[in-house]
Formats: C-alpha cells, sequence, structure tokens
DNA sequence: CTTTTCACAGTCGCGCGGATGGGA
DNA sequence: TCCCATCCGCGCGACTGTGAAAAG
C-alpha cells in the first residue's frame, strides 16, 4: 500500500489504531533522522532559553546551538529511538528517507519505538533549526526537494505550556483516557491553499529513561520500557482538508486522550497509549494527500513534522508533583471546583506571603512590583489565568522557583521573547493591519482582546468547543482564539495572523516597551539561574520540600510561599505574561522543524 | 514503599422538552 | 388557530483532581 488512506472525520484515526506504530524496529534510514531528531531537541530543549537570546545573538547561537547548553540529551532530549522520526520531516538536510518515506501505519506497523540498537542521543554539531525564531526565519524549501513554501507552525497556548514547562508538565493517563492539558493547539501556515493535507499528532518517547518524582523534582531511574504497545497517533478529526481550512483556524487537538490501556487502540482512536513515568514528545505532522485522503507519496517533502520542546511531558497515573497539580486546577475550567478554597489560601496580607528568597535572580529586580497591576489585569485574568488578580498573583507566587527544572525568569522572558520575535509570513499584505504583527509595528494591537470577546463562530466543532461563550476562558484553558477571531477576518485571507484590534493597546504597548531590555537579556543568565536553583533544592532539605510539595494544598503557606523567590519571580513572570498576551503573540511560538 | 485504580464531588456543556412570541 | 423560531430550565454526561484502597 503506498497511499495512506486517513480517514475522513469519522474515525480518524482507525487507520492508526489498526496499523498504528506499535513497536517501531530501528532501521539505518530512520536512524539517521534520529539523530537530526535529536539535534533539534538539544536546541529544543533549551527553547526556553532560546527564545531568551536576543537576535543579534540567534544567529551566532544557531551556529553553534549545543555550546549554548552545559547538558545535552538526556534530561531533555526527543528521545526518537531509531525510529522516532517515522515522519521525517522534509526539511531535513540530506534527509535519506526514501520516497515511501513517510511511512504509511502499515507499514510502521511492527516497528519498535526503541528498535533493537542503543538509544540515538541526537548530540551532533548540526542544528537543524534554521528557522529560529529569533531569526525571523519564515520558511525554507529543502534543497532539491522542488516542494512549495514550507509551513510554519505556531504553537498557539504557549505561555501555558511554557507555564507548565518550566515544573516539567505532567499529564495524567487512565484507563478510560484522560485528555491533555494544556492540549495541544497549533496554528498553521504556509500551506498551499487547495492542496488536502492530513494533520495528525504523534507522541513519541523524549528520552529513554524511566523516571520518578523523588527529592521534589524528577529523576532518571533506570531505563525506559521499550516495548510499549498500543497507538502513538492522533489524526485530527478534519483530516483530510485544504491548506486553506488548516489555515483559516486554529488546530486544536483538545479531544486527544492518552491512556495507559494498551488495549486502547484497538478500539478508541481518540486515545494515545503511553507509558507512566516516562517522558513523551508529541509532535505535530502535515502530510500532503491526494484529495481523497491517500498521501502522495511522490514527494517526500510533502511531510513535515514539527516539534515543541515545550510540549514535553511525563506520563503519570497521578500527579506527583504539585505545582503542577496547582497549575492544572488554576487554569483547566474542568477543575474549576477545586479552586474553591484557593481564595482562602491566598488572601492573606501580601507580607505574610512573600518571603525574601535568597536565590532571586539580579534580573528579576529589573522589575517593578507594581507594574504588573498596572499594566492591564484584564489580560491576566481573562487570558491567561481565568482566575481574579490575587489569585493570579498567588498562584505565580505558588511556584516554587526551586521545583522548577527550568528557571522561570527565563521561561517567561523566553517566551515574551518569543512573543516579539513575530514570524510575519510572506504573504503577508502591505498595508493591512490585520496581519501587522511585528512589534515594530505595535504587535500590542495585535491583543488577544478582539479574539476574546467576538462570539464563537464556529463552522466547525473541532476548535474550542467548551466554553464557547466565553473565549476569555478558552484563552486561559488553552483553547485556541483563532475560532472568535477567525470571524472578524476577511475570507480572502485565511491565512493571516490576528487582525489588530481598534483600541485596547495604548497601556500595553507602553508598558510592553518599557520592558523591552529585558527580553534581550543573554539566554545563558537564565539556564545558569535554573541550575542553580535546582542546585540547591538538591543539596538542601529535598526531602523536606517533597513532603512540603506533596498535597501541597493541604498546606498552602509551605512551598509556595517560602520556597518560591516570592515577589521578584513572582513580578517577572506575570510581567512576562503582560508582555505575552497583549500582543496576542505570546500564543504563538514558531517553529519550522524537520 | 511506590504505583495504579477507583469512587467521589464539583463544574460545566450539551441536548431535550416546554413555554413564549411573532407571523401567516 | 396553527406553524415556526427562539428562549429557558432541567437533567445527563463529560470532565476534573482528590484521596483512599488495592496492587505490585
Amino acid at each position: 500500500m503506498v497511499g495512506l488512506p486517513f480517514p475522513c472525520r469519522a474515525g480518524p484515526g482507525d487507520t492508526f489504531s489498526k496499523t498504528g506504530p506499535d513497536g517501531r524496529k530501528g532501521s539505518p534510514v530512520l536512524g539517521e533522522d534520529e539523530l537530526t531528531s535529536g539535534r533539534r531537541y538539544n536546541l529544543d530543549e533549551l527553547g526556553s532559553d532560546r527564545y531568551f537570546i536576543s537576535s543579534s545573538q540567534a544567529s551566532s547561537d544557531m551556529a553553534s546551538p549545543c555550546s549554548l547548553f552545559p547538558y545535552a540529551g538526556q534530561t531533555g532530549s526527543v528521545y526518537t529511538g531509531t525510529t522516532g522520526s517515522r515522519y521525517p520531516a522534509s526539511l531535513h538536510y540530506g534527509s535519506v528517507l526514501p520516497p515511501a518515506g513517510f511511512s504509511s501505519p502499515s507499514v510502521c506497523t511492527g516497528r519498535s519505538q526503541f528498535g533493537s540498537g542503543g538509544y540515538q542521543f541526537s548530540q551532533g554539531p548540526g542544528c537543524l533549526y534554521p528557522s529560529y525564531p529569533g531569526t525571523g526565519i519564515s520558511s525554507m524549501s529543502l534543497p532539491g526537494s522542488g516542494a512549495g513554501p514550507r509551513a510554519q507552525v505556531y504553537l498557539c497556548n504557549r505561555p501555558l505550556w511554557l507555564k507548565f514547562h518550566r515544573h516539567q508538565t505532567e499529564m495524567i493517563i487512565t484507563k478510560q483516557g484522560r485528555r491533555m492539558f494544556p492540549f495541544l493547539s497549533f496554528n498553521i501556515t504556509g500551506l498551499n491553499l487547495t492542496a488536502h493535507y492530513n494533520v495528525f499528532v504523534e507522541v513519541v518517547l523524549a528520552d529513554p529513561n524511566h523516571w520518578r518524582f523523588q527529592g521534589g523534582k524528577w529523576v532518571t531511574c533506570g531505563k525506559a520500557d521499550n516495548n510499549m504497545q498500543g497507538n502513538k497517533m492522533y489524526v485530527h478529526p478534519e483530516s483530510p482538508n485544504t491548506g486553506a481550512h488548516w489555515m483559516r483556524q486554529e488546530i486544536s487537538f483538545g479531544k486527544l486522550k492518552l491512556t495507559n490501556n494498551k488495549g486502547a487502540n484497538n478500539n478508541n482512536t481518540q486515545m494515545i497509549v503511553l507509558q507512566s513515568l516516562h517522558k513523551y514528545q508529541p509532535r505535530l505532522h502535515i502530510v500532503e494527500v491526494t484529495e481523497d485522503g491517500v498521501e502522495d507519496m511522490s514527494n517526500e517533502a510533502r511531510t513535515q513534522t514539527f516539534t515543541f520542546p515545550e510540549n514535553q511531558f511525563i506520563a503519570v497515573t497521578a500527579y506527583q508533583n504539585t505545582d503542577i497539580t496547582q497549575l492544572k486546577i488554576d487554569h483547566n475550567p474542568f477543575a474549576k471546583g477545586f479552586r474553591d478554597n484557593y481564595d482562602s489560601m491566598y488572601t492573606a496580607p501580601e507580607s505574610d506571603r512573600l518571603t525574601p528568597s535568597p536565590t532571586d535572580s539580579p534580573r528579576s529586580t529589573q522589575i517593578v512590583p507594581g507594574a504588573r497591576y498596572a499594566m492591564q489585569p484584564f489580560f491576566q485574568d481573562q487570558f491567561v489565568n481565568n482566575l481574579p488578580q490575587n489569585r493570579f498573583y498567588s498562584s505565580e507566587r505558588a511556584v516554587p522557583q526551586t521545583n522548577s527544572l527550568l528557571s522561570p525568569q527565563s521561561e517567561d522572558a523566553a517566551a515574551a521573547a518569543s512573543a516579539q520575535r513575530w514570524f510575519v509570513p510572506p504573504v503577508q499584505q502591505p498595508g493591512s493591519n490585520k496581519l501587522d504583527l511585528s512589534y515594530d509595528n505595535d504587535y500590542s494591537t495585535s491583543s488577544l482582546l478582539s479574539y476574546g470577546i467576538k462570539p464563537l463562530s464556529l463552522q466547525t466543532s473541532h476548535a474550542l468547543s467548551y466554553y464557547p461563550d466565553s473565549a476569555f476562558a478558552s484563552m486561559a484553558a488553552g483553547w485556541g482564539t483563532r475560532s472568535s477571531y477567525q470571524r472578524k477576518m476577511t475570507t480572502g485571507l485565511p491565512w493571516s495572523p490576528r487582525p489588530s484590534p481598534p483600541a485596547f493597546a495604548e497601556d500595553q504597548l507602553g508598558a510592553n516597551k518599557d520592558k523591552l531590555p529585558e527580553e534581550t537579556a543573554p539566554s545563558a543568565t537564565g539556564w545558569m539561574e535554573t541550575s542553580h536553583s535546582l542546585k540547591s533544592v538538591d543539596s538542601s532539605d529535598a526531602g523536606v520540600y517533597s513532603m512540603v510539595c506533596k498535597r501541597r494544598r493541604m498546606s498552602p503557606g509551605a512551598s509556595s510561599t517560602e520556597n518560591s523567590p516570592t515577589i521578584k519571580c513572582e513580578d517577572l513572570t506575570a510581567e512576562d505574561y503582560n508582555k505575552d498576551n497583549p500582543k496576542g503573540t505570546g500564543y504563538y511560538a514558531f517553529y519550522t522543524s524537520p
């Protein structure tokens, strides 16, 4: 079978579930691809820092991305095994994928995620991220591929992902299947308007390790189980569809479910089978197909893969890190019922809640605590947290830096920095303010407000199927804004980024501009701070921390306030989110990965 | 001891059915 | 009076994290 008979809408995952990539075996071809994937990871894992890099640094950094980072591989790399890139992007330089490189599910069936060989960590000197956001590169063409313009993918709810990623995201898996939160949501540009594409998500092991939560942090614990069976892919229900369709609206995978039920792959196409305490990396695949959904194998460049490092997560059957739990409760609308004690937890005077932290970074002192309130509480509440102002503040504070895998400062700053490096699609029409999302062009006017305020008018139900009456809530929950926003869009510009709201931007613009210097801080700083933070907790009272961290909600004053970097971190975080949201850009990371 | 499973309570969206109002 | 569209309330089900019990 050459074609890939993606089912249309109904039962989109059938094909994959039946012939899914269970137990993929390694192959030399794919092995090389693995290598590239791994490299990508090295860069990606530090993605947050990458965003932190100023534009001027970007180019040099990209030249030798690995040198930027003190470590490579294990904790962060996308472990693709020997066949992780079963859908190698056509952007892979020198891809050796055969013409049928994009393996049909049937072909992939039986392959082992780990293969028989050793794990390949991609730590090569090469770099597969020419589209580094800071460079402003919009797309790239595969040499010799003859393919059209490359697609670009934006991670719509990236700030939220970063928030979780900062603490090492955990995703609950159950036998019945559990939805992801945050869920994957993308905006795609650069597709052929009339061509047909299948869009699907694959979840692959991020590394070959088994993880466990110990001493308040995640540590490796032996090797991962390499015999995991089950469906690893989720085809978007609207596949196949035209490029215009995919670009017209946000592509959300909110109904994607994660399960540890190995038998789920046979009867439930909505679920991806994962293994608890393993780290995974979701990947978005866009495959050009014929109108009937059959993959066109004539050109390997028709397959594109996008990986966002902030989407990495560890599958768990029960939450380990209470910071993650709190974030889920704070942001997931379905967990609203667990927020009831939140107010009481944080209604204490601020002086009681804030504890000076010796780990405060110098950088964070640049933030004026009051600024965040002066800026735009509206945005924070409605778009970022959907929480009362004081709760948002408390929530941020509740993030103990000592428990972070990544530095909040660097992460948030990275998000902010990335937001500034808006990618302006080449198709953008000059003079169209609707498309004017670049920073220099008052990107603050690209506020999400307009998208949120507009009532939903979905022609398709995949996006924002929940909270149709509350776009703000959906924003906070990770549901995209495209649906509401698209209503304002001109039909002639399905690929257009956000329109510019008529008002509401003045204050934000000013506030954002004030923070520009921060966003150009060196990335290395953020990383080193992170390492320091981790070390501090490790060397000190990890045991105590663990106790405090677990079930933190039962003792709200413990970890959150005592271990947190307190006001500086809080303000910084909030500021960064303020910077993200008013621009709207914060919700759209840009990656073009091989 | 760690990990998984299950029942539970709370929230919210959706669908259904009844009530209401306007037009033919 | 009848028909149709709209609005509103109710109940069901999906969804969440919690916490205890079970399993390994």
